[in-house]
DNA sequence: CCTGATTGTGCACACGTGTGCATTCAACGA
DNA sequence: TCGTTGAATGCACACGTGTGCACAATCAGG
C-alpha cells in the first residue's frame, strides 16, 4: 500500500465504477504515487525505464490526470478567461477564432464569459477568478478599475483588446486606429469626392471614435478651404442593419447628401452599401464611395469588394497570447499600450 | 482556531498577499468554516441572522468561493465542454452564440475545444474529461464510439448536434433535414423550373447528404416523367468561396445549365448567387432560382433576400441545454434521436 | 423538572494532485 | 572496506472546499 493516508486493507474496491486515479496506476505499476505524477509530467529525474512502464500502465488503465485536482494543488489552472459579448460582430468572431486556436496551441483552454450587460462585467470578471484562471482576455466592455486590484493581488494577467480600458496592471492592445483613419481620409481626398461623411454607431465605441477623429483631423485643412464638406453620421446599431437604415436615412437625396462615407467598421459599411445599391439605386463607387474598417471576410466577397483598412485578427491574437504567456511565465512587465499596424486594402468601392 | 488540521498559532499570516479563503471569513465572522460554506450555498439550515452576517463579512473581505476546490470535492465541475471546429460556419456561430448564453444562464460555464483535425477529436474529448466537465456538446466531427464508454462510466452526458454520430449513451439532436429537403423540392417543382440541381461540398456532410437525398426522392416522380432533369453539383469547400467557384463552373452556360439550385446550406448559396449575378450576369430568380438551408443572418440581408429553410439556432440550443440539464440532474434517459422542426422561408430568390 | 423534538453549528474526513525533503541504492575512488 | 557522490524514488504535507454525523441549545408538552 502506497496510499498516503488511506486506511490500509479497504483499498478502493468499495465503489464499483470508480474513476481511475494516480494511486491505481501506482499500485498497478508497483511504484509510488509521486512517481506516477512525475512520469505524467515528463519529469527528467525519472529513469527512462520506469517512465515508459508507468505511462503504459496509465494508458492501459485509461488514466488521465485530473486537471481540477492539479489546478487546486498548484493554485492556478490552465484556463484562460475570454470576456466577450455575443458572437455577432464579424471581426470579433474572427479574432476569437484565432485566439482560441492559439490559446489551445499554447496548452491552455479558453473559458468563455458572455457579458451582455456591460455593467455586469465587473462581477463577471470576479466570477472568472473563482476558476483560478491563468489569465484573462477582454474583448468587450471595459472592466471597472476596482476589479484590477483583485487580479493584481493574484498575479493574474489581463489583456484588453481594442478597448479604451485603463485597468492597472493590464496590457492594452489596439490596432492603429489613428493611422487607419488617416489612410481612409487620404484615399477619399484623392478620390475627388466632395461631401464626406463618417458613419458610426450612436454614442460611439472607443475604436470607432478614434478612427473618426483621426479622419476628421486629417481632412481638416481641406475643410478650411471650403473645397469639401464633412458630416458626422449616426446609426442605431453597430451592424449590418444599422448601416442599412442609416443608408436609407442619409442617402435619400437632397443637397447635402454625402458622396463618400467612411464607416467605423466593415459590417456597417456592408449594410450601407446594400441600402444604397438595392433600395436607392445608387452606383458604388460612382454615386457613393465607401470605406470600411477591419477587412472582415465578407468584405472580400464578390457582392461587396469593399475598400477598407485591414487589421489582422491573427496577428492581434498572436500579440495577445504572447503577452499573456510572458506574464504568466513570470515576466514583470509594466503596463503597456501596444499598437498593431494596419494596412489599406483597395478594392472596388472607391 | 477553527481550522481543521492547521497547526494552531501560526495562522495564515506568513505570506503577505495571500488569497482570502473561507477560513478567513470564518475567523472574521466568528463561525466555523462549515458554516461559511453553507452560507455561500444558501443552505436553509443556517439561521437568517448568521447567514446575513457571514455573507457581509465575505463581501467585505472580498471572498469568492474557489470553484476549483469545490469541483474537486464534488468530483464534478460546472463546466460544459463545447467541441467545435473553428468559428467560420455562420450557422454554427449563431448556434454557439445561443448555446453559450443558455449554458451561462443555467449556471454553467462553456469550455471550448477547437478540433481542426477530426481524427484528433477522440483525444480532445478525453482531454475534456480531465476537467471533470458536467457535460459535453459536440457540434463538429463525430466522436469515435470508444470514447463513449469513458463518458458513460463517469455519467457525463453528451449531446451531438446536427451530427450522424451514434455514440452510445448520447443524445443526438438534428433539425428536420428530411422535411427541409422536401420543402425545397416542392417549392422548386411549383416554380416551373426545369433543370434542378443540388449543390453540396465534395464528400458531403451528414446533414447535407440527408437534405439532398430527401430532395431527390421528392422530385423522383417528376424525373420519371422526363419533364424535369436533375444534376448533382459539387463544390470544394462548404462556404462562400466554395459556392462562388461552383457557380463559375456550373453556370457558365450550355445546354444542361441548371436553372434552379438547392444548396446544402445558406453560406454556399450566397457565394453561388454572387458568382451568378456579378460574374456571369444572370438574374436571380429569373435565370436562376436558389434555395438555401439554415436561414443565417446574411440570408435576410438586402443583398441576398435568400429563400431558404430555417432551422432556429435558439431552439436548437434550448433543446440541447434542456437535455443536458436533465441528464446532469440524474434523469435516466435512454439514447434518443431528437428532431427540431424546420420552416420554409420564402424571399426573393425563387 | 424531565423527555423528546427541532433547530443551528462544529468536527473531521475526503476529494486527487504536486513537490520539498529524506531515503535508498548502486557505482566509484581511495 | 569505507566514505562519497549521484541518481532514482518514496513519504508526508498542503491546496480549499462540501458534507455526514455529532453535539449543543432551545422549546413544547407532560
Amino acid at each position: 500500500m502506497s496510499g498516503d493516508r488511506q486506511k490500509p486493507g479497504n483499498g478502493a474496491k468499495k465503489k464499483a465504477h470508480q474513476v481511475v486515479t494516480s494511486a491505481d496506476v501506482a499500485r498497478e505499476a508497483g511504484v509510488s504515487r509521486s512517481t506516477v505524477s512525475r512520469c505524467m509530467a515528463d519529469d527528467e529525474r525519472i529513469s527512462e525505464a520506469t517512465r515508459k512502464r508507468v505511462q503504459e500502465t496509465a494508458a492501459q488503465l485509461g488514466y488521465h490526470v485530473n486537471k481540477i485536482a492539479s489546478s487546486m494543488n498548484r493554485r492556478k489552472s490552465d484556463l484562460i478567461g475570454l470576456v466577450t459579448s455575443g458572437l455577432t460582430d464579424p471581426f470579433r468572431i474572427e479574432f476569437l477564432d484565432c485566439l482560441i486556436s492559439q490559446i489551445q496551441q499554447s496548452g491552455y483552454r479558453p473559458l468563455v464569459i458572455d457579458v451582455s450587460d456591460p455593467d455586469q462585467m465587473g462581477i463577471s470578471m470576479l466570477n472568472l477568478l473563482q476558476y483560478q484562471v491563468a489569465g484573462v482576455v477582454v474583448t468587450s466592455g471595459s472592466p471597472s478599475p476596482e476589479v484590477g486590484i483583485h487580479y493584481l493581488k493574484r498575479n493574474v494577467p489581463v489583456v484588453l483588446v481594442n478597448r479604451a480600458g485603463r485597468l492597472e496592471g493590464a496590457d492594452v492592445i489596439n490596432c492603429d486606429n489613428v493611422h487607419g483613419g488617416e489612410l481612409a481620409a487620404d484615399m477619399l481626398l484623392k478620390s475627388g469626392k466632395k461631401r464626406l461623411g463618417f458613419l458610426n454607431v450612436r454614442g460611439g465605441t472607443y475604436s470607432g471614435n478614434v478612427r473618426g477623429e483621426a479622419f476628421v483631423s486629417r481632412i481638416a485643412p481641406r475643410l478650411a478651404d471650403g473645397k469639401i464638406s464633412f458630416t458626422s453620421l449616426v446609426c442605431d446599431s453597430a451592424d449590418y442593419d444599422g448601416g442599412f437604415h442609416a443608408g436609407l436615412k442619409y442617402l435619400a437625396g437632397g443637397e447635402n447628401t454625402p458622396d463618400a462615407i467612411f464607416c467605423a467598421k466593415d459590417h456597417i459599411a456592408l449594410g450601407l452599401m446594400d441600402a444604397a445599391r438595392f433600395e436607392l439605386g445608387l452606383k458604388v463607387p460612382g454615386d457613393l464611395a465607401v470605406i470600411g474598417f477591419d477587412d472582415i471576410a465578407a468584405a472580400r466577397q464578390g457582392a461587396y469588394q469593399l475598400t477598407t483598412v485591414r487589421q489582422r485578427a491573427d496577428q492581434l491574437a498572436e500579440m495577445t497570447v504572447e503577452r499573456l504567456r510572458r506574464r504568466i511565465g513570470g515576466d514583470e512587465l509594466g503596463d503597456e499600450r501596444l499598437v498593431l499596424p494596419v494596412e489599406f486594402i483597395r478594392r472596388q468601392t472607391v
